[in-house]
DNA sequence: TGTTAGCACTCATCAGCTTCGAGTGCTAAT
DNA sequence: ATTAGCACTCGAAGCTGATGAGTGCTAACA
């Protein structure tokens, strides 16, 4: 059989319709919302046709009909198709002054959750190759040092550690000489023993206070390659569609979105999406995550540069507004470029 | 009418299984749990007695009774009054190796919402008053260049600022000493007119540096003690509580827990609870959060010397194993001090 | 041949009803 | 003061029939 005009149509006007109200529609109403083009009983016709091709299910007999993940596939499809090419229209979303890039995901995610009303999941980037841009040793208190480690991409991070060896400002300096003519560009994988034995030897004294400072160096850029930060908002907004609040699959849901490690299968594809626009719908059973097999989960890549890539991503009903998620995310992509091209100037 | 004797029994008797069962409990459940020493009849009286003095109620009529917020109030004054000088028992938690404040207080408050099964919320520190400790300038890229301010409790904030100003080497050398002998000590409101013409007045031709330096500051400082900082975890644990996961509660719980700027009321208390432990007991209705009516609440202020404090808390149904609550949270104030004391050494 | 009207049929939902059992309050006996 | 006994209450669970939305099928129509 035959995806004529008329079936996609009534398909599209099925799927319109299940979106606005959650509920089957039946075959009167698609009749008067295609102005009585065709009578309910030529519509209950087609609709049976395109149950038997898949597009549309049945809770239950008598009941009106519902998309399946293929009709919504078929709509997402389309929809991608048609307006891929059309320019994104003006979004309200405002990335305002940064600090810290956790801080502005963090931000992202609830603007986005209040934006849509559905569920917003954000990771943090991943750095590629972790190479050491610059260290610097400062003293903060008589036996406290704080290393201050700024990996490639800009990524900083702060360590204060106690050191029984205690130097004066110009051994400091030096340390910082040090430090930063020997590692400067590595990888972790680079600062193997022979570094690190010229680095003692040239210490001096001081071969300690390099093992002290390599050691939480090492520390830094392990944890940050190890735990992906992923952060989720308006996990509650889920709340807001009846198929998906019913205390078993809300707690289920729910539950997911708060053990972040359980998202990691989301946000792990290098994948640039099928239409190279780095977004990815899943719809119910195509979602890598179980419980999200009642969702619709939407993913897009964003890419700061250097290497720096994260994803981000959309959580709601099948009956999600793709439309809109779709161009929201796309804006957002732009935004987050270049709000953090500005920054970096 | 007294609270005699066996009145006590049998509250604490209702208490306790209602604890267990989360259902109404009636006459004769007690009159077997206090092995027949009263019939049922006996229990009965007592009951109604109990409920005219206000300590447990009826749902509605012949259903058992339960303890109503008055009810518990006198179990935990009870608990606490019984308790509070018994060594507190070994736990189980351990807290390893600490990189970042904050990610040990992530970790902690899932820690803790494993161990009890409610769910767990925990305050980023807030510091009394914000004193420059250190300034370090360092060079990131040719026109970047890297700020990090450290304040009074070893806070440490990082920020990168583009530079039209290029500052050799030297330069930055001179800058970071006038930073450091101009601010050291200060809090921002002693950062005044005053201080900054002197200092723009010994940059001589750097003076846009200093002023860029200072903005940057200000706003650290700033960002710091506007936002506090409140991480949740385990709120998808009321699931396990009947009584709080119907739909309308459930929802509005885990909102509320989402948004943490709905819970700065019950971290904002410098309160030392009444009995000096710096913990407090919230019963249903005495919460000050809405939508903890039905809940309890439990929270502990912690205070890691040099004035920084912050709060832990513990958010459950009502019949909360209270006892457990307060023994974990005791024992955890005891180990966050010694490990970070460690830490600091 | 495609479209439509009509009709019998299905099934979820809801209100009303009954039954069941847990639990109470009261009274009279111990 | 305590207890046994009994009538009573009320929520939960199950059953019933009415309602109505929606279907599939058939026969008539253009």
């Amino acid at each position: 059989m035959e995806l004529d005009e008329r079936k996609i149509t009534i398909l599209k006007a099925i799927i319109k319709n299940y979106m606005d109200t959650g509920e089957p529609v039946g075959s009167r109403t698609i009749s008067k919302y295609v102005d009585n083009r065709w009578s309910s009983a030529t519509i209950r016709n087609e609709m049976s046709d395109l149950e038997e091709m898949g597009y549309i299910v049945q809770p239950h007999t008598s009941a009106g009909r519902i998309p399946s993940d293929k009709g919504y596939r078929f709509y997402v499809d389309q929809i991608v198709l048609e307006k891929d090419s059309e320019a994104a229209g003006v979004q309200e979303l405002m990335i305002k002054r940064i600090d810290r890039l956790e801080s502005v995901l963090k931000r992202l995610a609830k603007l986005l959750a209040n934006d849509t009303n559905y569920a917003a999941l954000i990771s943090g980037p991943r750095y590629q190759q972790n190479k050491l841009k610059f260290i610097q040793l400062s003293r903060v208190d008589e036996d406290k040092l704080l290393i201050v480690t700024v990996l490639e991409g800009n990524l900083i991070k702060n360590t204060i550690v106690h050191v029984r060896d205690i130097l004066n400002d110009d051994e400091l300096l030096n340390m910082n000489i040090l430090l930063n003519s020997n590692l400067n560009g590595l990888t972790i994988e680079e600062i193997n023993l022979d570094v690190i034995s010229r680095m003692k030897q040239q210490a001096g004294s001081h071969a300690d206070v390099v093992d002290l400072v390599l050691e939480q160096v090492a520390e830094v850029i392990r944890a940050d390659s190890e735990d992906l930060q992923i952060y989720t908002s308006g996990a509650t907004n889920i709340f807001k569609y009846p198929e998906l609040s019913d205390n078993q699959k809300a707690s289920e849901l729910l539950q997911t979105l708060e053990h972040t490690e359980l998202l990691k299968d989301l946000v792990d594809t290098g994948d640039d999406g099928e239409n190279g626009t780095g977004i990815q719908v899943y719809i119910g059973e195509e979602s890598p995550v179980q419980a999200m097999r009642d969702c619709s989960v939407v993913t897009a890549n964003y890419e700061l540069g250097e290497g720096i890539r994260g994803t981000i991503g959309i959580i709601g009903p099948k009956r999600m507004d793709y439309e809109k998620v779709l161009r929201t995310l796309r804006t957002l992509m732009v935004q987050l470029e270049t709000t953090f091209k500005k920054e970096e100037r």
